[in-house]
DNA sequence: TTATAAATTGCAATCGATTGCAATTTTTTT
DNA sequence: AAAAAAATTGCAATCGATTGCAATTTATAA
């Protein structure tokens, strides 16, 4: 292997300084337009390419952002992901994906981490056990621009783009009602997460504006994965109730195989609700009523929210933080609508 | 903000060197223990972080690994990233994800983007329009440790990770066959992708060995998104086809959803095989027969082979290219079991 | 007590690009 | 042709950690 070409070897040959090199490299008007063709030439025959390191840790940014998921593996993630690139490429940002398996410690590691390699910024979604922010405190301390996006803290004071939760729990359970039914069962995940929370609060609000009275026997919480929603949906249904709204499309997917299995009819017998919008939620029969979740838009904005946030900072302007509000949408399939009730509109 | 804390902060205060403090802080057993210990003690208390890009920058290694996607959003890309992660993290690599749209320009850029980043390896899969690797060549030229896998390029020197796609479409093939199908029809993606003609010559290799001719009208090319596969799908079922051989579990699920809206029954009327084993294989209905498609397993051998080549080029020694085939598993579910069939041992 | 070995610490160069300030050269103006 | 302005280039310091080699101190052996 040769040795890396650096802006050196090219200064020597070509009997100008290094300064020369590398702004000329950068296309730096203040060079001769020959003088910048012959070195971007000279690059090009030495196969020369440019290190990043050094030019980051002289110029005190690595115009890279990272990111801190709780899981990777779903399509809202990734559905994130994309969003959050299609702001960041054309602004030449560069993203760092760290996930932290819904632990607290992996969080921990990779806040750290994230500063250590010095990012300019941080968009993080916080990991189910995470119950405070404390371990965010290096970030912090250092003014490094923080968004929080999907899973945030209530109460921090810290910018964040989330989703109506509460609205979509809200038009999830009055669906529901709409459709006839009364005792709706509400398998979700941990309250002490935001999302779950508030999709539970709208789910009491839509009980109480239409005056059925909350049975808490009806909502179960566990982990949403395919044993415990097993376990949770097998329970509630001796409970008898006339709808499941699982706010997980992935949770009522298996909600709805074990309904089929013991020969109900979904939605006759027992309606079906989800939340996600999943590309599953469309695939499955019955194709599944469930809640827009706009995981590229919340990518898009937690990105731009972020990255406007760096340029403030750079000029030393100081920043407010604020919180982002994204609207969802309400979908209807078949595994809610009933045939015979009246036509919405 | 305070300005960053650095060695020299600690040595200062400490009346020592900056040579002893970065030692102390990376547990060099030539420093004694007392002074490492009050090192420890004051760099926590004054919220020292390690600056990455220094020290990378000075060691002439990054411990970063980039990872180029042609697709990060499905189900068998966050596979893979977990596979590679679990190999990575414990040996302290960061990874560095890159995806290239399945453009060959995007490709392009990543390459570059990657080097100007000095990572210490690379791995790819190759984006669909991507039919060469000439623009692999700075890595080449450098030697950085390369591998490939899943979408590799036939012929080329390099070592590459992939499954056993002919296995799988003989595999898929030769079981429709046994369920009494005779004309299989076969919707697939680019054939200049190694992945999907080592299918499809699976698929020839079946009818061959069961003495069935190969008929081209059951064999279209597309892209296998929604739109693509539905025009297929139903092109193809003018030719009367009894199975669909599609090697894309989500392509499959749309061709399920056309038959069953056409009153059509799965497997009785038409059989229908995927390939991946996707998430969504398993929850649609009827389920889905399919090729299990190991990607965590890839990602696992593809991270470890690239961190066995880094760590042989450290010590200088060579590196010998060589390719790994990971087997695949049939997975036989109810959209291509008759019961009528005699089941299978 | 002196010689030798072992433990501990520090000097100074290095990794490669960037940039404030100054110097030099060229062009334009008077 | 001299003075002023504009264009072009370079010097040298800087970013923060690492490391080969040497120096110093301490412990052990003779």
């Amino acid at each position: 292997m040769q040795k890396e070409i650096t802006i050196y070897d090219i200064a020597e040959r070509l009997g100008v300084s290094a300064t020369t090199v590398s702004r000329a490299l950068n296309d730096n008007p203040r060079i001769n337009k020959k003088t910048r063709e012959k070195v971007h030439q000279l690059a090009k025959e030495l196969g020369y390419r440019h290190n990043t390191l050094a030019a980051n840790l002289r110029k005190q940014q690595t115009k890279t952002i990272g990111v801190i998921l709780h899981e990777v593996n779903s399509y809202f993630a990734t559905s994130v992901l994309a969003g959050i690139e299609k702001v960041t490429t054309p602004e030449n940002f560069d993203i760092l994906i760290t996930h932290s398996a819904e632990t607290a410690e992996r969080e921990k590691a990779n806040v750290k981490n994230l500063i250590n390699k010095r990012v300019d910024g941080i968009i993080v979604s916080l990991a189910m056990h995470s119950h405070d922010i404390e371990h965010f405190a290096p970030v912090f301390d250092r003014e490094v621009p923080l968004v929080f996006f999907d899973r945030v803290l209530q109460g921090a004071e810290c910018t964040k783009v989330v989703i109506d939760n509460f609205q979509g729990g809200y038009d999830a359970t009055n669906h529901l009602i709409g459709q006839g039914c009364k005792k709706i069962a509400h398998i979700t995940g941990d309250l002490d997460l935001n999302v779950y929370m508030d999709r539970y609060k709208g789910y009491q609000k839509a009980l109480k504006d239409h005056k059925i009275k909350l049975n808490k026997e009806l909502v179960k919480v566990c982990g949403l994965n395919k044993a415990e929603t097993t376990q949770a949906v097998t329970e509630m249904l001796e409970h008898q109730p006339d709808a499941f709204f699982i706010p997980s499309d992935f949770a009522a997917a298996v909600c709805m195989e074990i309904l089929h299995n013991k020969g109900l009819r979904i939605p006759e017998d027992i309606a079906v609700f989800g939340f996600n919008n999943d590309m599953l939620s469309d695939l499955i029969t019955p194709k599944l009523s469930t809640i827009d979740y706009p995981g590229f838009l919340m990518g898009e904005m937690a990105a731009k929210t972020l990255i406007e946030q760096i340029k403030l900072r750079r000029k030393n302007k100081n920043v407010k933080d604020h919180t982002i509000v994204i609207p969802t949408e309400i979908i209807l399939r078949e595994s809610s609508v009933r045939k015979t009730a009246k036509p919405k509109r």
